[in-house]
DNA sequence: CCAAAAGTGTTGGCGGTACACCCATGA
DNA sequence: TCATGGGTGTACCGCCAACACTTTTGG
């Protein structure tokens, strides 16, 4: 493939593109189908211990993927994502990537780290990567329905992926694992209101272990993160769970940057860490749809 | 000015550049000083000696910047940076840009963000900035010369910055402070041994905030990551402290990601949240005398 | 030259909070 | 079977205090 000599391609700047790693609660997935779509590609990081999980169906992250249609890696699935133009923002990128493979809208979006090692493009023209992630909300099925060139994968059961993208979709998973422990990023993943079984479920399977559940709920309501709503939802056939909503008490005054305890020093705490993503914007004065899903929003 | 008109700066694709924010430990500033300093963004320079410094005893973080050349913001102080060539990795980018400014060696090296809003170029053209941070040693005044166009600042007396650089500099600072409570990048600021009440020093000094001294000194040691080197080391005319090392027992075998509590669920810790800001790069095969300082290497 | 003072290094204890683990009750 | 609440033991941390070691200072 010529796409210049070496002196042409060092001289010449890099391409610029914009990729998204979309994450979705779906189904469980039985132990023989994970065996299927799992193939060669040896997931690596997740946990040996729980193949129980998809039997007591805990839910699982699904994440759609696109098929290439040109070379290098024609026919591999890849992440959605495409060139930055000069006149959009990161995120208006990433969003618009994100709009043009899935129909689901997004709850949540941050930037997730710029790739752009030269021996990445393996063979195509050299590419910075600029990576969000993304959070869609729990789509029963209906949302999986998968289109020409897209198609839904569970974590566990990636195919090839072109590129280096299988890296990166790790590290947004690790990315992902991480925040869970001291942000709200959990209750994007659900409807605008849950009860907490499915709250803890979700922890559980983003984290890959079991949590004790009556810390877990002592804990969840101790935070003053949820709101009662006062209804009632049945999972099961057992006995209905009150159903809460995610409403952050905030306070903005009192909460500026105060005395942070030693505590919060050695164990990070929520509104210490919020910040460690994703700038904070000072200067921004208008606050549109899309910057409300970015986590500098937030402070 | 003429950069061509909008539907051609539209449809070019954006400049890259890799801007490094250097951090170090210096020298105490007097409250006058940075008063001052604060006033009009006038720089000291190293006239403020090292009486302060031991007077109010406690270290402070500066960071070197350099003088523009070029419209826009021509002679104002900005982050050190050059193009990304298209041979060249980020690290490496990053890293050459930091060389080019200080003639120290950085401890630590990682990546922040990227920029690339439309509208901070400012005039200039459009520029997607992929922003890196790095730790260099603590420079005994020595390091602190200041070159023709470049001068090191004190992280509270920082000038009028260009494009959007203030705000990146506080960034690093939020990722510092937030990094400092669950890795040992403070061990980074320091020579390669130190005494505690040093290291306390610097946690203090990036956490802005008084740290309960027997604590610290029990959660290091027990950490397991501080080795006693034997020596001794007078800071004062006090009785000398011992000397310590960081080295981590890593042990590699036993910690891989084996049962974490939900105290690290909730509570972030070391080995669970090292891996949160950078990518493990599993195919790496030979580790340099730069990805030595990047923190996947830890992984 | 010696003793007390001064200043920091180092260790121990007490109390509160948070979490792991376990149990009880009720729908 | 699951929702909800409670209970105990342990580990960590904030806070306070005591002791150990080295130098300085005042007789």
């Amino acid at each position: 493939m010529g796409f210049g000599n070496v002196s042409e391609r060092r001289s010449a700047p890099p391409q610029v593109g914009v990729s998204v790693v979309i994450l979705a609660l779906g189904p469980a997935q039985s132990a023989d189908q994970s065996a299927r779509n799992l193939g060669q590609g040896n997931p690596v990081g997740n946990v040996s211990a729980d193949d129980t999980a998809s039997a007591t169906g805990r839910p699982q992250l699904w994440l759609p993927l696109v098929k290439r249609v040109r070379q290098p890696f024609l026919g591999s699935w890849a992440l959605p994502g495409g060139h930055l133009r000069s006149d959009r923002s990161l995120e208006q990128s990433a969003f618009e990537a994100l709009e043009s493979t899935t129909a689901l809208h997004p709850r949540y979006l941050e930037q997730l780290y710029t790739f752009g090692d030269p021996d990445r493009s393996h063979g195509g023209l050299p590419m910075v990567s600029i990576v969000y992630w993304a959070l869609v909300e729990q789509s029963e099925a209906a949302g999986f329905e998968d289109g020409d060139n897209v198609r839904w994968f569970p974590e566990n059961g990636l195919p090839t992926l072109a590129f280096d993208h299988r890296t990166i979709i790790e590290y947004a998973l690790e990315r992902l694992r991480s925040k869970i422990e001291y942000s709200d990023v959990a209750t994007r993943l659900l409807g605008p209101t849950f009860t907490l079984r499915q709250l803890h479920d979700v922890y559980e399977a983003i984290a890959g272990q079991t949590i004790d559940l009556a810390n877990f709920r002592r804990k969840m309501l101790a935070s003053g993160d949820l709101e009662d709503t006062g209804t009632k939802r049945r999972e099961g056939r057992q006995r209905p769970a009150a159903v809460y909503r995610y409403a952050p008490k905030d306070s903005a005054v009192e909460n500026a940057s105060h005395h942070v305890g030693v505590t919060e020093l050695f164990a990070a705490r929520h509104d210490h860490k919020r910040i460690a993503e994703s700038p904070t914007h000072h200067d921004a004065e208008h606050r549109d749809a899309l910057s409300a899903l970015i986590p500098s929003a937030h402070e």
